[in-house]
DNA sequence: CTTATAAGTTTAATAATATTAAACTATTAT
DNA sequence: ATAATAGTTTAATATTATTAAACTTATAAG
């Protein structure tokens, strides 16, 4: 069961993020853009605001992100972020030899997350931004990356859905996604070849925790007919990535202690 | 009207926000600390994970704080922060002559907010830490500095509820606290005598933006004895944190354009 | 290894709540 | 001065969240 008001809120929230709110955002734009009744949506923000996640200003009635919200990014950069700025550099590393898009993933319960990333610097670019989402692990270089590594346990919660089927080429039958892991364990990099986006090919390769768990993934993206035309090309995005991936890896072995909790 | 499941929500979430959480809170620890039922709990947090506000662990079923929450802070700091940030080393320097606690305060819609505070370096220590709650204008010496300054309007409606009663010094009848209002706006600067914390008193000045509203303050907390005892204490306070509020206000006045939102 | 205990999850009935439309107020524009 | 627009409040009721109980899973004890 989902709890419909809760959901409304955070799509309230999520809208805040999403648009410029620096000026403030209207009850009727809320209601405009999110299809609520304005009665409701002044009754769920009159609750948010009680709670200072909100607030609305005096005068021109319209609604600011509350300055508490900013304390949990303070909180989860002091339980985790000291990883994240670890590996920028080695992210920028790959981009500079490639030029293409480059992404740091990693994951929380079900959902894959982009912790990072850095643009394509050339003309024909690719791109599938910041990812937080259910039901792509299957599709992309860095889901599956990880998958391949997990416990059987954790790969069946994570795929107990149904297989998404974002382009043509998507892996959506179970036996050929299970195939396709055991090759990824042997050859120990994922590909995704126009499964997530058409035209769009990427490399990942997984970083492994003290524990040696799969807990993110690093992954190349770039127009197939690039990967297609210069057989060459694909050599050297996975030298890159694969020389990254391992040094991040290895930071990472020496910062934590065996069972420190590696919240993303 | 209040919704109540968007409230437990918040609830959850401040829980995140107060204990710590880095190493993952259970849903039995919840239920304990908010008297949720733990059936309406998970079906609460689950709601929570699938917005990717919280997730939880695969294999310890133990919730974390998402990193789309993080997302807030950035946007939060965008909008706002270098306030805060030159405004810093003015507190410091309050502190630095006083010893004394020091608080940088603003206003969210009517709740009173703390935007930055320095601890009191003496042994003999007063404290509030930090503020985000409505009904503690009439009561603080940050709340009345920038309440008497304000538009009837707006006093109207951060005074609209029953005046609260921290001490027995607290004012809380209207007329009296207009009196006291006029008396700041002669004087330039608020006291808070034990009205909002027993021996404690306190020194607030108005921070003016670009159109002369205020929008913020400083306040000077220190225990009451040492003002009764030493005359001169009150001036040196009184002086330190007027020359800091001044330079603040110059700051403000000089990076904002008209019509500027600043949302604290 | 078996059983017991505790934590988490799911279900479906129903008690409680959020939603709604309509009336009202306040603000802004004409 | 009037109209129009946005925001707020209300109270009836349809919808939804809550509940207890059953169930599953994980962990601890015997």
């Amino acid at each position: 069961m989902s709890v419909k008001s809760i959901s409304k809120t955070m799509d309230t929230l999520d809208y805040f993020l999403e648009s410029d709110s620096s000026k403030g955002i209207s009850l009727k734009e809320i209601c405009d853009h999110l299809g609520f009744k304005k009665s409701a949506a002044h009754h769920m923000l009159a609750t948010i605001c009680d709670k200072g996640y909100l607030y609305q200003d005096l005068k021109s009635k319209k609604y600011f992100l509350g300055s508490k919200l900013k304390k949990f990014g303070e909180v989860i950069d002091l339980n985790a972020n000291s990883f994240i700025n670890f590996a920028d550099p080695f992210l920028k590393k790959i981009n500079d030899a490639t030029g293409e898009a480059v992404h740091l993933a990693s994951f929380e319960g079900t959902k894959l997350i982009t912790l990072s990333m850095l643009e394509s610097t050339h003309p024909v670019r690719v791109d599938h931004g910041f990812l937080n989402k259910d039901n792509a692990f299957h599709a992309t270089a860095s889901g599956k990356a990880m998958l391949a590594y997990m416990s059987d346990a954790s790969q069946k919660k994570i795929l107990k859905n149904k297989l998404e089927k974002f382009t043509s080429f998507t892996i959506t039958n179970a036996k050929q996604l299970s195939e396709e892991l055991k090759k990824i364990k042997k050859n120990g990099f994922s590909t995704d070849d126009e499964e997530f986006q058409p035209g769009v090919f990427c490399v990942g390769y997984p970083i492994f925790d003290n524990e040696n768990k799969p807990f993110a993934s690093i992954s190349c993206s770039s127009p197939k007919f690039k990967i297609t035309s210069d057989k060459k090309y694909l050599d050297k995005i996975k030298n890159s990535v694969k020389f990254s991936a391992l040094e991040i890896g290895k930071y990472f072995k020496k910062t934590r202690k065996k069972g420190d909790k590696h919240a993303a």
